[in-house]
DNA sequence: GCGGTAACTTACTCGGCAGTAAGGTACCGC
DNA sequence: GCGGTACCTTACTGCCGAGTAAGTTACCGC
């Protein structure tokens, strides 16, 4: 039911959406809706939550807490990657084109941003004690998890748009980007940590 | 006349604008508008267009085309954040919370991502030639540069949402994002060209 | 088999807003 | 000063879709 709802504002959008053609899909009368929701906001909401709710999933079970840094934030990302992949409905009601900028969602979608950034942090400061550094850009983390966040978001609309590109490969791409920044890159530095156990970073 | 849309659109996201609202804050009567753009959708577009015109041109006048890929993302960068900071309702109707998920701009949203994308892929294919890398991970450029506008997305708008960091400061964490990674940032390694005679990237 | 009630549907109301028809007003050539 | 015309306004229409009122069916206890 919350499964059709989203599926419908994940391909409409939010206000494109009609309760009569959730109400269609769910084979449920619309009355039925708001019974269960109060209205067309609430049931929105309530997708946002399932969506949160699998996302999160998704995410915990893919990582291991005990991996070094980038080794976590490479679980992170695959496991990202896997869910805009199969859930991809909730993926777009989540962060995706179906609830961007109505408003009454903003605080909803605000909150995952910073969930998923408070996920990210601790693995910085992590990373930064392990390689005794001081840095003083980590003083911000939040705007670079957010950045990040972006960059996965952006890179998670573009990979739905212009499929092609293998989930790992995406994944890889995004890590690569994240931690060795273009800088490395453009030298053919390269993230290679991962499949096999684990070497760091490589020069070829 | 299209900035008082533009500023309707920004404030309240494309659906809750009202056409009687931006006749009101134009100070003209709501037929006029319909004389000059045919509808809503067509106002809306117009703006885009203004919108994006203004930044190509910000970006142009900042960056100088002969300086190093760095220097030149470095200096694209800064006028993406000035073009934000100094014109925030165009940037809120380009890709920010206003036209975001609406589907009838879904293709002219997608075309500035693109554009922006071109416009970085030469830059980093620069880079390769200068530090005479091959790195397999830039056959990429287009999802990388995605990532990057992505990432530079994010961060304007939460930079909208959490003033207190200066535009330079918010320029800076994007570079050292896009060039260093987070593989050099945790290491205390930072990209510190731009302002003085580019010294290019230090060990504190 | 009959009141009562829970679950659901059909078939409406009603408001907001994009889009428009019809009517001023100022100014021109003559 | 009068037809005409370019420009602009007030004051409407019509539709779409969120939300609802009233009716229908199924089922239970007795």
């Amino acid at each position: 039911m919350v499964d059709a709802a989203t599926r419908v504002f994940a391909r409409r959008g939010y206000h494109q959406a009609s309760m009569d053609e959730i109400a269609g899909r769910a084979h449920i009368s619309k009355p039925m809706l708001y019974a269960y929701f109060d209205s067309k906001e609430g049931l929105c909401r309530a997708c946002i939550r399932e969506a949160r709710r699998r996302l999160y999933d998704a995410i915990n079970a893919g990582v291991d807490a005990g991996a070094a840094p980038d080794e976590q934030l490479w679980l992170g990302i695959g496991a990202f990657f896997t869910f805009v992949d199969e859930q991809s409905d909730a993926w777009a009601v989540l962060l995706g084109e179906a609830t961007a900028g109505v408003g009454a969602f903003a605080r909803d979608v605000d909150d995952v941003r910073r969930d998923l950034a408070d996920g990210i942090r601790p693995l910085l400061r992590a990373a930064v004690a392990a390689e005794g550094g001081d840095p003083p850009a980590l003083e911000a983390t939040q705007p670079l998890a957010h950045a990040l966040i972006g960059a996965g978001q952006s890179l998670a609309d573009w990979w739905l748009a212009n499929p092609g590109l293998s989930r790992d490969g995406v994944a890889r791409l995004l890590m690569n980007f994240a931690w060795m920044g273009f800088g490395d890159l453009v030298r053919g530095e390269v993230w290679e940590g991962g499949t096999p156990a684990a070497p760091r970073r490589t020069r070829r």
